[in-house]
RNA sequence: CGGGGAGUGGCGCAGUCUGGUAGCGCACGCGGUUUGGGACCGCGGGGUCGCAGGUUCAAAUCCUGUCUCCCCGACCA
């Protein structure tokens, strides 16, 4: 991408209207939009990184036999009628509205009814079983109080998945799978050394549901943490959790996190209240076992400009930065300007996502504004290094350049990209 | 939903107390000088001050209502 082609541009000062660190590094860099209290668009360069996180949670969860999906935004009143949870003192944050004929649907806040209701047309048999089905869907929940930038929207995407099965075991099984492909995603986004697998409140089936928490200063929740036995609980479960677990209170860590996945078991109970059931092997009807798993993706985007950005911008992880390389040109004359083409095709051409600052700005301005969007490589073309035929290259991580060749400079590539 | 703060060109702000029909920086356009950490000079375009109503000869400024945004709290299967 050369910057001359993108149509967004970078800003010296922050919204006044956001406080989040997230929220105002990403509009000033541009990479997303606020539409209203809670609701953000995604620009193309936010967009790519929210298409790079759903690309590892896409693999993770394929690894895990999940067909992927996308269920309907329009959910219907009748479905949500069999669990109770149609009405707004079950569940208060739906935003609802009626077709022109006056019939009342809700915007999607989560797809558990709707995706056993949509079963019941697939699965009849224990050899239709198990099931897992996972889709990356905009959420709408109607919070009171939207807040911290992209981490706690009106909408905002996520990853839900739901498992179905014919014994509590293999839902047992499918379920540890799960927290174990989870792990994997969480340390692919960079944020699986702060990532805690933590006990919370449970469904009506199971004593604790499990949620992913990130530690991060911005977050809203607190969990108590026990890092001799890597256990962690929330704080709303925590004294039923020293007594079950047999840990001691004065042995936990308080720290702020943010909820950056969760996953319940529901156990048969959905089965029954839908009345979805299947025919096992002695040819009697019977109870499917249900879990469900969610990953915010953009609120993971969110976390991840919390934890790594610094005082001058944005710092993203190679595998998600939505550019490795931020390709700076350094003049106007016309070798430097062949050069710099020169390395932007070639390495374009090579699979390597360049960002290509081709605009005739001063240095300063583009060393700032690769610094705020924070792709991992600065690259410099000047005539200054055409003279020594060589490369100026900086992480964004690091404060010193380096001169190197070509080979040097694709060596580096190459360890970033495996990063 | 309770409490607090704030709405003035695209963005950040001053002006509001002590009414006299709007100003600065950035961004933008033109010309010139510049070119390794957000350059400089000159010229120029752009806002009727969230919205509605009221007081007044006169309202960004005073009064009433309302909408929106931010923060704290409550809430968050």
């Amino acid at each position: 991408m050369r910057a001359s082609n993108l149509f967004t541009k970078t800003s010296k000062t922050a919204p006044a209207d956001e406080v989040a660190k997230n929220a105002q590094l990403l509009i000033r860099a541009g990479y997303v939009y606020k539409e209203m209290a809670g609701a953000y668009a995604y620009l193309p360069l936010g967009l790519r990184v929210i298409e790079k996180i759903k690309e590892i949670v896409r693999q993770e969860m394929n690894a895990i036999h999940s067909n992927e999906l996308v269920m309907t935004s329009l959910q219907r009143k009748e479905i949500w009628e069999k669990t109770g949870r149609w009405d707004d003192k079950v569940v208060d944050i739906w935003f609802k509205t009626q077709l022109a004929d006056k019939t009342e649907v809700g915007l999607g806040w989560s797809h558990e009814e709707p995706i056993v209701e949509m079963l019941h047309q697939y699965i009849h048999s224990y050899k239709d079983l198990p099931v897992s089905l996972y889709q990356f869907q905009t959420k709408m929940r109607n919070e009171k109080r939207a807040k911290s930038g992209v981490m706690r929207g009106r909408e905002f995407i996520m990853k839900d998945m739901y498992s179905f099965h014919a014994t509590k075991e293999d839902l047992d099984h499918y379920y540890d799978q799960t927290i174990e492909a989870y792990k994997r995603v969480y340390d692919r986004l960079g944020i699986g050394q702060d990532t805690y697998v933590t006990f919370a409140s449970g469904g009506a089936f199971t004593k604790f549901s499990h949620e992913f928490q990130t530690i991060c200063d911005a977050g809203e929740d607190v969990i108590y943490l026990h890092r001799g036995q890597n256990i962690a609980v929330n704080e709303e479960v925590v004294d039923d959790a020293v007594k079950e677990l047999g840990i001691k209170r004065e042995e936990l860590e308080k720290v702020k996190t943010v909820e950056t996945g969760n996953i319940f078991n529901f156990g048969t109970q959905k089965t029954d209240e839908m009345g979805l059931y299947f025919t096992d092997q002695d040819g009697k009807q019977a109870s499917l076992w249900i879990g469900s798993y969610g990953i915010g993706i953009s609120r993971a985007m969110g976390v991840i400009v919390e934890k790594m950005a610094d005082d001058r911008g944005l710092v993203w992880p190679a595998n998600i930065a939505p550019y490795t390389v931020y390709l700076a040109r350094l003049g106007v004359e016309d070798n430097v300007v062949q050069a710099a083409d020169k390395l932007y095709d070639e390495l374009t051409a090579a699979g390597v996502e360049v960002y290509y600052d081709d605009r005739d700005e001063r240095p300063g301005t583009k060393f700032a504004d690769a610094d705020l969007l924070g792709f991992p490589l600065r690259v410099v073309v000047s005539a200054k290094t055409e003279e020594q035929g060589k490369f100026e290259v900086k992480l964004r991580t690091e404060s010193e350049s380096a001169l190197v060749d070509r080979a040097e400079l694709e060596s580096q590539l190459k360890q970033l990209a495996n990063s």
